[in-house]
DNA sequence: TCTAAACCTTTGACATTTGAAATATTGCTC
DNA sequence: GAGCAATATTTCAAATGTCAAAGGTTTAGA
């Protein structure tokens, strides 16, 4: 596939960096960035159920309003979770019939509505981040230490450039 | 929190690989992981929606069958697309419907169902590949060719070692 | 103050998602 | 060849997800 150079010497450059195969390696490392987060969100999504009966875009919410303990407004709450607005309403409001969550309105804007944490909220995500965390582990038990510290800082340019070239909004 | 060793000398294996910040690096990986795989998921859904009129579901689904152009039986398109059998029938039902897709059995088994890509959903994957082939290269534009490379790799250890820890079916 | 713009949440229509139960078909075994 | 496990898909209920439109509230300006 990659022509030879006509002399003993061999152009590494282009062999490195250039046209290797360098054309598509974008839609590569995408595909394999999306099959693999689909695949721990479903072992997560698999043993929140099992364990705690719980689903996952609930135990995002509620880590969200752990580390708040003032409680969050919904809006708040949607652009955290990358959730629409729409969406927060209802999961909230399944929250809050299992006694996990309540509402309030502040008196100063009664626009808003405000989610916190129940005490029972509380103790139950509190066991529920504790074997999430453990269960990463365990799933990346084979990476070496180097590695994900690497890919937490490369993951993270990723992250910046994609947000420098949105086209719709922020 | 972490004990100094009694004498002046420092155990800097310890300091470098040890307790540093590195109790919760494979938690933090995961959330970046997780949250730069939905801005990217969100963006491609956007630009699907404008410009194609598709939803991200179904581009995933018709890149299977693009790939196959004597078909997948709807059990093999969900294993590829790490969808449920239950969702696959909805999602190919939808693009029989709007003449993307459709569905035949097999002349050896009527258990079975077979989609394939219409000549006209051939042409518009086609066309919906190519552009979204270009996002990718622009969203990810600012990250080292290098660097894209590198993920790949690594990502692939970590789906790896995530394959080997899993707690239900394969 | 009256009103229009801006802000925040909810609602509604529809698509996707999961997990489990129900259906249908095949292949195997006795 | 009758019964039964294994396969393959569909159906169902409930939850999640998007987007757009509608509802209240507040704020600012005329």
């Amino acid at each position: 596939m990659m022509a030879e150079a006509d002399s003993g010497t061999v152009d590494l450059e282009i062999i490195v960096q250039g046209t290797q195969e360098g054309k598509k390696q974008e839609l590569r490392l995408w595909l394999r960035m999306l099959s693999t987060t689909k695949l721990v969100s479903q072992e997560i999504r698999r043993r929140l159920r099992n364990e705690f009966g719980a689903t996952l875009p609930q135990f995002d919410l509620m880590a969200q309003l752990y580390r708040e303990r003032d409680g969050l407004r919904l809006g708040e709450l949607s652009k955290r979770t990358m959730v629409t607005n729409g969406n927060v309403t209802g999961l909230v409001e399944r929250l809050e019939a299992d006694g996990l969550v309540l509402r309030e309105t502040p008196d100063g804007d009664r626009r808003v509505t405000v989610a916190k944490l129940t005490k029972r909220g509380e103790e139950l995500f509190s066991s529920m981040a504790a074997a999430h965390e453990g269960w990463l582990r365990d799933m990346m038990a084979d990476v070496d230490p180097a590695i994900v510290t690497e890919l937490w800082k490369d993951i993270g340019e990723v992250k910046s450039s994609v947000n420098n070239h949105l086209s719709g909004a922020d």
